[in-house]
DNA sequence: CTTTACAATTTAACACGTTAACTATAATCT
DNA sequence: AGATTATAGTTAACGTGTTAAATTGTAAAG
């Protein structure tokens, strides 16, 4: 049996945490989870995407989503209000304090990545996203599995 | 700012996802999870784990574990027992069943590896274990930050 | 114009990830 | 030995991942 550290889940994983650790100290001094993050960071990209967009914009599942929004919405990070042509969709917007977290987080975030960036080295980067992305592609290619 | 889709943790999530999903619906045949699939699959190669070994491992925090192995253990799945030597440890070990449920996985989870293996290509398939690992050696090697 | 089908979102239920607090046992120190 | 400290493991609390079911609003069919 292959032996168990030859495992492709595992070894994204860890590399994932690795990332990661990089990131979650700065976010948790704001107390936000890398997931919050990502909703307030589209938000900002965005202004004003329903729930639907934004699940797939974060690439989070409707009920993860759907926590978050809550979450951040009674923290007023975020607003939302009832689309008008359709009474079952929201938007969801940044509100104030929102805007300004982003404004604060983001820079260091980006030199968090840009040193990331650095430490690896850029073409190295290009080509694990290039491989993460041709893995990705021809797996699902294959989704009659 | 830099876009959206260039997130290195998001991309290495994907990745992951994408392999899982090949995986993950011939466990759930068997009502595991991919977690409880590697605490099975570590105690078939080595008998008679203490749970910090076990943890290790597996890559699993000791709390996630802690859970993992109750339930394993209520299905009969696995036996523990307390060292003789220092009554804090338990050693973990497969019980029959989960030898027996092992040895039907296993083999089809192989051959799902090994078709994964041959539709990204062998050489890619390397490159990517050897991008990632030497991606975690050097975010690790600054632990100064 | 009502019954039915569909769509957007939420809730529920369960497992895992994560940090911190806690329990029990072992090792160390004076 | 007796107090202190360290270690193995569990529990608690909270957020997220995931599937299924429930809720509510819209559209379609009869």
């Amino acid at each position: 049996m292959r032996e168990f550290e030859r495992s492709l889940p595992m070894s994204l994983l860890k590399a994932r945490e690795s990332v990661m650790k990089k990131f979650i100290p700065h976010l948790r001094e704001h107390d936000l989870s890398p997931q919050q993050w990502r909703v307030l960071r589209a938000l900002y990209e965005t202004e004003g995407l329903e729930m639907s967009a934004l699940s797939e914009q974060c690439f989070l599942l409707m009920p993860s989503l759907s926590r978050i929004v809550q979450n951040l919405e009674s923290r007023q990070l975020i607003s939302r209000r009832t689309s008008d042509i359709d009474q079952r969709r929201s938007i969801i917007s940044l509100a104030k304090e929102g805007i300004r977290l982003v404004k604060i987080i983001a820079p260091e975030s980006e030199a968090r990545y840009a040193h990331i960036t650095e430490t690896f080295g850029y073409g190295k980067l290009e080509l694990l996203y290039e491989l993460l992305d041709e893995l990705v592609v021809k797996l699902e290619a294959e989704e009659k599995n």
